[in-house]
DNA sequence: TAGTGGTCTAGACCACGGT
DNA sequence: CCGTGGTCTAGACCACTAG
């Protein structure tokens, strides 16, 4: 019933749990692609794809004729691709719940729009502050359908990351991300919640992320106070 | 001397051209994997490895099953991925031009450090102002190394496009981007360009697009009044 | 020159969609 | 059922980096 992962998925997230462990550090090369070929027993295809999705999500670059070095973690948050906050960043962070996971509706805050089904369902919202610091950097409100996670909302995180434990305890990974960008004034309340005067700028990104499981999107508003930590992102071909 | 197209780069730009041009339709299907191995003599590795490519760049998606659909160019702008402006949306746009290209120097305007070889150059700058029928959304600056684009300044630009002029007068391809985000107040002229008043929220991105050859890199600053346009993305493994 | 990534071939089997 | 995309194998040759 439940979907197989394939194996260079397997590899790609073992790959980068090593990243994330610190086991490769930024500027190290990882194993060669017939390194891998070897020792998972793949051929080079596997392992270019399984390299390829790291590239997707930021943490390596290829350079031809010598290997796939591990990017540097800028000191700006490398997000908005895939990905939560959690994942993309690993050191000073610091995280505050203004709202534990729990049965809501669908709020009409949401921005992008909630398929047909998924409205028929009850949901699951939670909202965060994170810091890079002591400086609060980003809000985030996240919208999601309760039927395909249950007892969510009474158990811990694994890691103090969404995903993760989205990936761990219900085998789900997030496989797309669509979203939007604007430039707004911060409301009364968010301009306490980053010490900001209101009317300040802030960067509001409504998100819908992919998964694996069709029934499960996850819709998020994320409000970001870019002055002293810009949002970044990177793509290649 | 001059680098090589690979194949698989070949298609995705015939079959970027054959959706830009309308002969195939948003929600119509790509010819399949199969087909295009046959028409092209080539196989499904790289038929696959063209069609990621405009994945990629947002122009399909692929449904397991069925065939690979041209995506319906959303209403926002499918700006913020690799590629500029005129790739992105196609109907209802308009560009001024603030200034044509001429030699300039390097701007302390620049977001994101210009590589010291460049700087060594001399440098190329134009700045563009973006309508979607009536209304400015966007206000593009552009700097880069005159070095390797003999003549820009006298030739006009193809179709339009400052890529397409890469691509087709010097056969140089974006392959990347690095890019900030922020949300930022205007500044008096900015509001006035847009028709604003001083102080609306803008959203401010300083790219860096990464080119075939190592010589060039665009350097850019965009500012997006997002009220009516949001900046838009999609990202799907 | 040895080892790396970049591209490509020619197959194979599977999972999914629609008939 | 057939045709589609999703994954994978087992090779090959080329272009680039570095000793």
């Amino acid at each position: 019933m439940n979907k197989i992962k394939p194996k260079y998925r397997h590899i790609q997230n073992y790959l980068k749990e090593q990243i994330q462990q610190g086991n490769y550090k930024p500027g190290e090369l990882l194993p060669s692609e017939n390194d891998l070929c070897k020792r998972f027993s793949i051929t080079r295809t596997t392992a270019r794809k399984a390299m390829d999705g790291l590239i997707n999500e930021g943490f390596i670059e290829r350079i031809h004729g010598k290997g796939s070095r591990v990017k540097e973690r800028r000191h700006t948050l490398g997000l908005l691709n895939v990905k939560g906050f959690s994942e993309a960043v690993g050191e000073g962070v610091k995280t505050v719940f203004l709202q534990n996971p729990q049965k809501a509706k669908w709020s009409n805050e949401i921005g992008l729009p909630v398929s047909e089904n998924e409205k028929k369902t009850s949901c699951i919202y939670f909202e965060r502050l994170r810091f890079v610091g002591e400086t609060p950097v980003m809000l985030e409100k996240n919208w999601f359908s309760d039927t395909v996670l249950p007892g969510f909302e009474k158990s811990e995180f694994v890691d103090g990351s969404f995903f993760k434990t989205l990936s761990q305890r219900y085998l789900i990974e997030v496989v797309g991300s669509t979203q939007e960008i604007r430039a707004e004034y911060a409301h009364e309340k968010q301009g306490q919640l980053f010490g900001i005067i209101k009317g300040t700028p802030l960067l509001h990104i409504p998100i819908k992320f992919s998964t694996t499981t069709p029934k499960l999107n996850i819709y998020s508003e994320l409000y970001c106070e870019t002055s002293s930590y810009p949002v970044a992102n990177s793509y290649f071909i």
